[in-house]
RNA sequence: GGCCCUGUCGUCUAAUGGUCAGGACACCAGGUUUUCAUCCUGGCAAUCGGAGUUCGAUUCUCCGCAGGGUCACCA
């Protein structure tokens, strides 16, 4: 049977960087066997919903390179893709689970909803629903619809039984019912609540694979159960680990860094480092490969091969380390367009901060081979690459600094001087200007640190640079 | 608190009923070097505790301990 997976995102913010690690293991999932990849959006609160989230989630999604077969932009044979639109669907299906006997009306007040939780929590036991409509006859329901008084839909959860399921991660899962709550599945709004909207359209959309984080598998009995009592085939249940911070035990947080997939675009990251990295958050192939381009990744994947702890961190200094190692191994025109595009995308004011700006070609890039060993995040470009475009900023303290006195660094610019301005066009490089300035430093006795660092210090005005002559070149 | 899950170097992880318990990040040392960075070589360092099964357990079982997830008309 075909694969079919499906990203499940919901408008509520910025799209987190752990749903891209679901997105990409969705994707993979599906590649890897000529499958299908769905895009959903579930939209079903609508007092959470911000505007605007769906089409920047989408952005960013193809910024690191997924793209999916179905979905709200393109469209597909199960559409629609966005759950507020498939309302009436859903209210078919639990009247269905009603007429069954295996869900039901309920009229209470939230009041006596919040009185009966905090009850429940002062004895402590367990909370959960107390069935107070599970009772009610025919005549007192109709009337209550027809004063329009408002009503939730609840699944009525067995008692006394254990529901099992299976899932490809942790193996064979049991919990008792008895501890699960008569969950709703209508609001009060009409809109479904996630367990029926994700059952119902999983079902309808074909998928054959559920991925998602560990904190949804305790309510994977509420959806199994609803599978079964529907009738329907239960999909495969794959629970991923949830990402932590390294120095914490818990969930990762916006405290330490980003969590939005975006912002690590902004602040510099290459999509393909990011993807690498996002890779092995819960997932390894065990073997001593560690650097995956997409399609490797697509190829490699498999669910076997997921971690069944309950956390994988999220090792920001790691993915500083990866995102160097590509901006070092990258093609460097390819390496080039990112730069450029990077700067084009957030550089505050492009036109005039990015300091290559209408430079020759072969020039930059020859720039970019200098200063792409020192870059660990594309915006490090512009200030490491400054005094290739623009004028340095000198410092008398720092012109003295190598040689001990103003006087001495004055000879030692002048000497060297007069020597490079003899030098023709033609045999200006590295290989010369290393000769050279040897040849120079041992004419006026100098050491190599007083007059390479002052030449380099006068010329870029900074102390570290690439090779000097390397860079004089 | 109930239910469920997890426990390997400082960090992220790999592997196995018998291995020198492997790799990467970080760190340290050395090399290359006029600086910074890169690169190369080397080093450091781990199976939560206690029983049991077994010739042999880090691996299987139980108990303990620790950590986590979840208990909404949110997803």
């Amino acid at each position: 049977m075909k694969i079919r997976t499906r990203m499940a995102p919901s408008p509520t913010g910025e799209f987190h960087i752990g749903s891209l690690r679901t997105a990409l293991y969705d994707y993979a999932l599906a590649k890897g066997s000529n499958g299908d990849f769905v895009l959903r959006v579930e939209d079903t609160d609508r007092s959470r919903y911000v505007e605007g989230s769906i089409e920047r989630m989408i952005k960013t999604l193809k910024d690191y390179g997924l793209s999916w077969d179905e979905g709200p932009d393109v469209g597909g044979p199960y559409a629609p893709y966005f759950q507020s639109q498939r309302l009436e669907i859903y209210r078919k299906y639990a009247l269905e689970l009603v007429e069954k006997g295996k869900a039901y009306y309920c009229f209470c007040s939230e009041d006596r909803l919040n009185k009966l939780r905090e009850e429940q929590t002062k004895k402590g036991i367990v909370t959960k629903y107390d069935r107070f409509c599970l009772n009610l006859s025919k005549e007192e329901i109709e009337k209550n619809l027809k004063d329009k008084k408002p009503y939730v839909i609840r699944l009525k959860v067995p008692q006394n039984e254990n529901i099992e399921f299976e899932d490809m991660v942790l193996g064979k899962l049991s919990f008792p019912s008895d501890d699960i709550d008569d969950q709703v599945l209508i609001k009060s709004d009409g809109f479904p609540t996630y367990h029926l909207a994700v059952v119902v359209d999983d079902h309808l959309m074909e998928i054959t694979h559920v991925l998602r984080g560990r904190e949804w598998l305790p309510s994977t009995p509420k959806h199994v159960l609803l599978y079964k009592f529907f009738g329907w085939e239960v999909p495969k249940f794959v629970h991923l680990p949830l990402l932590r911070e390294v120095d914490s035990t818990k969930k990762l947080s916006k405290r330490t860094g980003s969590v939005n997939a975006a912002e690590f675009l902004r602040n510099g990251y290459l999509p393909e480092a990011v993807l690498n990295f996002v890779m092995f958050l819960g997932w390894n192939p065990g073997t001593e490969k560690e650097i995956y381009t997409l399609d490797e990744f697509v190829k490699d994947f498999s669910i076997e091969k997921i971690q069944t702890s309950e956390m994988a961190a999220f090792d920001r200094q790691k993915l500083l380390w990866m995102n160097g190692l590509y901006i070092r191994n990258l093609p460097l025109e390819y390496l080039w367009e990112k730069v450029e595009k990077w700067s084009r995308e957030y550089l505050e004011n492009f036109e005039e901060d990015f300091v290559a700006l209408g430079s020759d070609m072969d020039f930059n890039l020859k720039v970019l081979s200098l200063v792409r060993e020192r870059m660990k995040k594309l915006d490090e470009f512009n200030d490491l690459a400054y005094y290739f475009y623009r004028k340095p900023e000198i410092e008398k303290k720092f012109v003295e600094k190598f040689s001990g006195n103003l006087n001495k660094a004055h000879e030692i610019i002048n000497n060297f001087s007069k020597v490079y301005e003899k030098i023709s066009n033609k045999d200006w490089n590295v290989k010369n200007l290393d000769e050279i300035s040897h040849a120079t430093l041992e004419e006026f006795s100098y050491t190599p640190k007083e007059a390479f660092m002052t030449i380099r210090y006068v010329v870029t005005g900074r102390e570290s640079t690439p090779p000097l002559f390397d860079v004089l070149a």
